[in-house]
DNA sequence: TAGTTTAGTTGACGTAGATCAACTAGCCAG
DNA sequence: CTGGCTAGTTGATCTACGTCAACTAAACTA
């Protein structure tokens, strides 16, 4: 009844797990690398870019404490990246969609700080941070770009933080919830109708919510007409009541 | 009857708030500029570090939103970083301490993402970043020393959102006590006696708590004899309990 | 096609920490 | 020294969410 997902049978060459050969010609580009390089700066980056086969459901990018060597960006599909405590549990670090780059956690330390699993049938490009680094030094647009990346995933987990510590349940459900249609948004994606990708277990874990509060959050928006929610399928029916609740003091 | 700061009447010359003239002398190197530069390279740094007056307690360094220019490095005293959601709210988001660096969270948007306010009197090196990029095309150590600052700030935030949405209110004031002991004992200040520079409610906002929550742990951790308060100055008498405390699973 | 497993929902109840409120101790102004 | 102000402590009560448990429905398998 609901049918959003992209992903479903790689088959065609018009298959986005097979597309784009090159970042030149990558619908994600704009995401993924925006504004910051010229042309010829991205057949350059496009020499170092390393593209798989798909990652199917369950496969791991990479592990925590794995050397850390590269950043990936997702091309298609899913992946969600968690970390794991010294007291052994499991905590859900971000939910990464296509024209997404995970991985960064691991340039501090040379071993990645997480985990990264792919949630679907993933196609990924991998980008060797040694590479990164020299065209860093030889293009100020892609230090600058990479830069920024960083600088915006701290600020990104610094609202989490404030999410997390200073907001009900409701208001972190509704704030994933706007979050994953502005996503969908900047990819041409409908807004309103969206395939969640996690599971409710994850969802909970990233929230700090229990999967029975997560359950629950999802039950109220639906009898109260902002969302129709069937498994992994969403409709959004009222957005902005959803923005006013994610956006609503403590 | 506890006496520990360092940092009370700037007068003479030893004190910190004047001292260091310039990086290479500069006690703090070790932790603000780890390994990674060589002795010509400071030099080139410290041309472009610029040493102001010291701050007064509750002078801003830069607010929310201003243009971004510059990341900041604490010679001495203590800074309190703080951003404010959409609803009002203010959010600590970082204690930093001599020797550490904030203004980072800037880069992205080229605005400030926080608020940086003096706890007490401060000496603060600012280092324009527009420089920092130049430095860094042209000393691979310099950007790769950005780089790894930039990726640690994130594995920080990250087990920062993990302590506030999955620890109880013992873990997490346990936490951030072992933390700035660790600090302290990384500038070669007793880890034990330790005078917090934040208020209460400063401690309790970043942690995700109520002032009264973390003022009945505080009087908890005493009755338990793991460390003894007197207002802003603390004595630790069980740190290995502490640490325990802290990384205890939920 | 029955039988097991896995993901999610819903209800009843318990609890950590929030809220509200009273109180104490420094500390500055006059 | 007195009165008001700010920061912190402590107690009594309330509540959002966690916990525990029963249930439903796909999906998997044998």
């Amino acid at each position: 009844m609901i049918a959003v997902s992209e992903h479903n049978a790689p088959s065609d060459k018009h298959c986005p797990h097979n597309a784009a050969i090159n970042c030149a010609s990558c619908r994600l580009s704009a995401i993924c690398l925006p504004l910051a390089l010229a042309q010829d700066e991205i057949v350059q980056l496009d020499e170092i870019v390393q593209r798989g086969r798909p990652l199917q459901k369950g496969q791991h990018l990479y592990r925590e404490n794995d050397n850390f060597t590269s950043v990936f960006a997702v091309r298609s599909g899913a992946v969600k990246a968690y970390s794991m405590s010294d007291s052994g549990e499991e905590q859900v670090t971000g939910f990464y969609l296509p024209g997404e780059i995970l991985g960064m956690d691991g340039i501090g330390h040379n071993r990645y700080a997480s985990s990264a699993v792919a949630m679907e049938v993933s196609a990924i490009c991998e980008i060797p941070f040694a590479n990164i680094e020299d065209l860093s030094g030889k293009l100020p647009n892609m230090q600058k770009h990479f830069f920024k990346l960083l600088s915006q995933e701290i600020v990104e987990d610094q609202r989490h933080i404030t999410l997390v510590s200073k907001h009900t349940a409701e208001e972190r459900l509704a704030s994933l919830i706007v979050s994953i249609s502005a996503r969908n948004a900047r990819r041409n994606l409908s807004p309103l109708n969206i395939r969640l990708p996690m599971s409710r277990t994850d969802i909970g874990n990233f929230l700090g919510l229990t999967i029975e509060t997560v359950s629950r959050v999802f039950s109220r928006f639906a009898k109260q007409g902002l969302i129709e929610v069937d498994k992994k399928e969403l409709v959004v029916l009222d957005i902005d009541a959803l923005k006013t609740i994610a956006s609503l003091g403590h």
